[in-house]
DNA sequence: ATTCCTACCGACTGCTGTCT
DNA sequence: AGACAGCAGTCGGTAGGAAT
């Protein structure tokens, strides 16, 4: 696709506050008002190709740098769906490529991930299933930084992924392997592998990206500004100290072995509810009222499906 | 041809509501 | 309480464009 605008890379959108200013004039506007170049009619990335191309007038590229790099700022367009619970994420949120050999030698503050996400401008837009695309609009626009709490989970998973790599098992990833920040598989079939640093076998290429389920919390907390979710941790400082496992593992330490009746007697619960494991484990984690060890923690994205607790005696 | 960018697609799994 | 259908959520993979 030719380039049909007047260039106004590195001269218009330099600072913070005017990038958002620009992002927030398309609200509401069908995208395909915004097209210029016919670009929504072609297949994948086209929503995000328009908004680059014909709303802040830079040339697609394939560069590492955030898209704006005076300001430091990386655009990322990014749908949604409106369901009977509320608002999630349609899809993960792809970053950058992750280049095996170079990223395993780095930390996360110097790393090609911390680079270029740091700062990110994200645009929604609500995906309607039988809709065209040129029907779309987007509705919201906010310039993201990741809060200390979400950083330190998202750091270990960094952690996580680099640590595969080093141990020479980069063919190995998975995106079940992190909480927040995952490596998703990228390109365009099953043959697209890259070198690994520290093992002869090709590893598929990946790219980090925000699980989907984190995307929902963003959504609801950041860029629709909904009711706090529940949390567990309610202070980033511990997970300084600790990783969120540990933290999870000291807290319920303590009443390894406990049957249910001498939980209910230790914690001073009185109920027979079926959801009673799941009031147990709330007290356990000092959490207030009913905080449901299933949905509600899942929902806020902040506990994996799998931690159940046994229920027979 | 390769590498990275832009999201998007679809198969599976397992949760949840509803009916018996 | 058990069976089961439907659908939400997850994750492995794919499509198309531009630069090099």
């Amino acid at each position: 696709m030719k380039k049909e605008l007047e260039a106004v890379e590195g001269t218009q959108y330099v600072t913070k506050e005017s990038i958002l200013r620009r992002a927030r004039e398309i609200k509401g506007i069908p995208l395909r008002n915004v097209d210029k170049t016919g670009r929504l009619a072609t297949g994948k990335g086209a929503i995000g190709t328009v908004i680059e191309e014909s709303w802040f007038g830079y040339t697609p590229n394939s560069e590492s740098e955030p898209d704006f790099p005076e300001a430091g700022v990386e655009l990322k367009v990014t749908p949604y769906l409106r369901g009977k619970n509320g608002i999630r994420a349609k899809e993960r949120l792809v970053c950058n490529i992750i280049n095996y050999m170079e990223e395993y030698d780095k930390t996360f503050q110097t790393s090609a991930f911390w680079h270029k996400c740091n700062t990110m401008l994200l645009m929604s837009y609500e995906h309607l299933a039988d809709k065209p695309k040129g029907d779309f609009r987007i509705d919201e626009a906010v310039l993201f930084s990741f809060p200390d709490e979400d950083l330190a989970i998202i750091e270990h998973d960094w952690e996580t992924i680099m640590e595969k790599v080093r141990a020479g098992r980069a063919h190995e990833l998975s995106e079940g392997d992190t909480l927040y920040l995952a490596a998703c598989t990228k390109g365009a079939n099953a043959s697209s592998v890259r070198q690994q640093p520290f093992s002869e076998l090709p590893a598929k290429q990946r790219a980090y990206s925000l699980k989907s389920s984190y995307m929902t919390q963003i959504l609801n907390k950041y860029i629709f500004g909904n009711a706090e979710s529940p949390r567990i941790i309610k202070s980033a400082d511990v997970l300084h100290a600790k990783t969120f496992e540990e933290y999870i593992i000291d807290k319920v330490k303590p009443y390894y072995g406990m049957t249910q009746n001498e939980l209910k007697l230790r914690l001073g619960v009185d109920s027979n509810a079926k959801s009673l494991n799941e009031i147990l484990l709330a007290r356990m984690l000092d959490v207030k009222g009913r905080i449901a060890c299933t949905e509600e923690f899942q929902k806020a994205g902040i506990i994996p499906k799998t931690i159940r607790v046994q229920s027979n005696g």
